[in-house]
DNA sequence: GTGGTCTAGACCACC
DNA sequence: GTGGTCTAGACCACA
């Protein structure tokens, strides 16, 4: 994982943790690195990893068990899921159309691409 | 305009303006708002609207006059054709798709939206 | 302002920041202290006290304009009485009632300890 | 007994015991439970059991019998209440002032609550 | 071992 | 000037 420079470090972090349980590579009750196991798998301080997990943590997604780690919560695929719908639908969705529309794309022009959306998911 | 927490405030209003010049509501050879006009118009600091301008004039968006004001450049609609049209295939449809896929949405959930691109710009 | 052990410093400075505000001494759309300024008046590290200030953000209680510095919100006062209302009535009473009841107190022993309540506050 | 994020878990099940001590449910001379039992009673790391034990013992309210397991003290009951007493006129009185106070509760308000410290205690 | 707090200091983008 | 990110490292309480 090499971190671009748009988005900080921790929130990539951060996101490819919850794309590792929306995809359910990671499952509800399931232990994740601790905060010096991820920080060096990582190449970062440990300070960031932790800035990550407690964010996670306040909206739900990872819960702390005092002195053991963090776990993903059971509720943390729907936390996810409708987080990321929102965002979809409200600045995705809309950001892509008036961009599209912007550049003079059609409907033809944007179809070839949706191909990719109906394989089933490995 | 109101301003939201992801991008820099000059930024959005550069985007703004080449909105306005890509959607053919400024023409090439326009003047554009005084800095000390667009400011107060925007309700924000002077140096953040100096920063969009020096930073339009620097792509070639638009150009300075001396004691004059700001111009929108005969290049202009080209220059932020080409970055538009990079963007979209390099940043927001890739993005577009794997947020799509990743709330398993199908071809069929979106092509319902695609049909405002069809319709003739105003 | 000197930190005992108990509480950690940014919440202890984040609890103080709230009793002025519940106090009327920091009205809404006051803007606080800049985290230098603030590090520097409570001989802390800044980073110690940006944690303050986004953990209070994150609940409603300051906002932040970029670049420019932290206010208190319209809302502050009624979301930092809503979360003490809460927990005087889930933890604070009945703890009280409870520890006051092991050590054999009765009404009688407590009532004049009540009496500093009915002072007008200043 | 499930445990809250506030206090750690040994002083929990360190306060819970005392508070059996104090309102007589465990009499100077009884065996507690040895450290295994507890642990699995609790849902606990021994290690967390020892810790309860011993801060127990170093303050005196029990007493090892090696070999045998963890017995009430004789004096038990006296050290518990002194300190309890200590505790309550030192932080929990005046923090209930402060918090009663700052949400603008009257005596009048507090009163009713303090009905339940006169009825003789099971 | 675990997380969490705090410091000192550097560096950044933004207003 | 403002906040925010990140590092390196120390130290702590807890399980």
């Amino acid at each position: 994982m090499d971190f671009k420079a748009s988005k900080s470090i921790y929130q990539q972090i951060a996101e490819s943790i919850c794309d590792r349980i929306i995809s359910e590579n990671l499952q509800p009750g399931d232990r994740i690195e601790s905060v010096r196991d991820m920080a060096a798998k990582m190449g970062v301080n440990q300070n960031t990893i932790l800035k990550t997990y407690t964010d996670l943590q306040q909206v739900g997604v990872i819960e702390n068990q005092r002195g053991i780690g963090y776990f993903v919560s059971e509720t943390s695929k729907q936390i996810i899921f409708n987080q990321r719908k929102k965002e979809f639908y409200d600045d995705i969705l809309p950001e892509f159309l008036k961009q599209a529309s912007l550049i003079r794309l059609t409907k033809e022009d944007i179809l070839p691409f949706l191909n990719t959306l109906n394989q089933t998911i490995s």
